[in-house]
RNA sequence: GGAGAGGUACCCGAGUGGCCAAAGGGGGCAGACUGUAAAUCUGCUGGCUCAGCCUACGGAGGUUCGAAUCCUCCUCUCUCCA
């Protein structure tokens, strides 16, 4: 394996990441596996509890992936055992305990999703059930022990919680302590992870270096916001882009995304070259441009070239008459109510919600807008095209009883 | 085991007897504008058979003409003491 100028391989890793503890170690191990030809091990957990992936998750992967350019063996390791016990205090809602098969399932779509963007051939999946499953209770304290209580308070999140007086569950402090131990298992050069993760990066290499190894470089990626901008991008917030979902979805949803935000995802999630970045930025190319390559860009990662180019073809007009989603309604009368046809076809979750969005004038029926909340529409035309804001269409015929 | 604090709408959070379908913020939705679904401004944001009615401030009872607000019990969360 050739490897580039360890220094170029220094300034492609530091892009777009937070912190980077023990760079001068990365460069002896970088000249190191130069000289050698033998890869870095570049390990990166996740947590198979969720089992949607977003955009969100993808920051590290694709860090990953650069690391995989550059040469490297990336080591995905799936935290399973971690998983089957549960984060019953998890901030706000008590998380249900997931099964072997919810984990399993989760780790196969990980799988699917990462390999969009890594290279099989240089990654390993390692579940870390592997090893834990296998330890006594005695391991478990004597590991526990090589860690106390007053730095476990350091992390961020913990002191911020026991400040607040809010709850700490015991085996909350064991996470840390299970994922440093991971790295020791597997000899880990460099270990990435969001910036939540730095206090567990931190907790590896003082493990590492307990057990007489090299401690891993740390490296962390910022969570990126979600689609408000503000927020960390999480679906119970609402605010992520899918991978899974529908070409025009995750085509649309980037399109929605601030100027300022695109910018921040061409730098995390792509590979766009720092100048490109820069002229976005600065304005040199128009926004509304980049952030439709943007899209397009991200569409082809997840959906492939074809679909992003019909969601770029797509983005903004009408839906074609034939991906109008049409209802058929059965009726009693010569006319119904607006707000309930619209409740029924799901333009509006209320009959109160459709005749707010009447009222703001959001509402149109074959064409012509309607104000008067309590309108009612004919049930004898064919069929009847409504319109509730600009991008959401109906076409209701009626069933006469 | 003891003492105390608290549980309000999607979320955060005000509200201590009527003017409370409940301030404010966030989020969401809509309208105007545009470069686009950005930014900005404005409006809306419990349900229904909608000028009315019904359901709602952790749960169940009670006091009162009237309760998110007062009382009792229950329940959940947190803090402190042992």
């Amino acid at each position: 394996m050739d490897f580039i100028n360890t220094k170029e391989q220094l300034e492609i890793i530091k892009q777009g990441a937070v912190d980077l503890i023990g760079e001068a170690e990365l460069l002896e191990k970088l000249a190191a596996s130069k000289k050698s030809g033998k890869p870095l091990r570049v390990k990166a957990g996740f947590d198979p509890t969720a089992p949607d992936l977003h955009l969100g998750h993808t920051v590290l992967i694709q860090k990953l992936k650069e690391f995989q350019d550059l040469g490297h063996h990336v080591l995905l390791l799936v935290g399973d055992f971690t998983a089957r016990i549960g984060d019953p205090t998890g901030k706000n809602e008590t998380r249900k305990s997931v099964t072997t098969e919810e984990i399993a399932r989760n780790s196969e779509t990980y799988k699917e999703q990462a390999f969009k963007i890594l290279d099989k051939g240089k990654t390993e999946v390692v579940f870390n059930s592997l090893w834990m499953d296998k330890m006594t209770a005695a391991e478990v304290v004597s590991l526990a022990a090589k860690h106390t209580v007053a730095r476990m308070l350091e992390r961020d999140d913990f002191s911020k919680r026991y400040k607040a007086g809010r709850p700490i569950a015991i085996h909350e402090f064991l996470y840390p302590l299970v994922q440093g131990y991971d790295s020791v298992v597997l000899s880990a050069d460099v270990e990435l992870g969001g910036t939540d993760q730095l206090f567990n990066l931190l907790v590896g290499r003082q493990l590492q270096k307990d057990s007489g190894q090299a401690s891993q470089v740390v490296l962390t990626m910022p969570l990126l916001e979600g689609t408000d901008g503000v927020q960390k991008m999480s679906k119970s917030l609402g605010n992520y882009i899918g991978i899974t979902e529908p070409a025009s979805e995750i085509f649309g949803k980037v399109m929605s995304i601030s100027d300022e935000m695109m910018v921040r995802y061409y730098t995390l999630l792509t590979d766009t070259p720092a100048v490109k970045v820069a002229d976005i930025k600065e304005g040199r190319v128009h926004p509304r441009d980049a952030k439709v390559e943007l899209a397009a860009l991200l569409v082809a990662r997840f959906c492939g070239e074809a679909e992003a180019e019909k969601a770029r073809e797509g983005f903004g007009k009408k839906p074609a008459q034939d991906e109008i989603e049409e209802f058929i309604l059965k009726v009693e009368n010569e006319t119904i109510g607006l707000a309930t046809v619209m409740k029924d076809t799901a333009l509006s979750s209320s009959t109160s919600g459709a005749m707010r969005l009447i009222e703001q004038g959001a509402v149109k029926v074959d064409g012509e807008k309607v104000t008067d909340k309590k309108a009612s529409i004919s049930t004898s035309p064919a069929s009847t095209l409504i319109q509730a804001g600009k991008r959401k269409f109906r076409r209701v015929s009626f069933d006469q009883e």
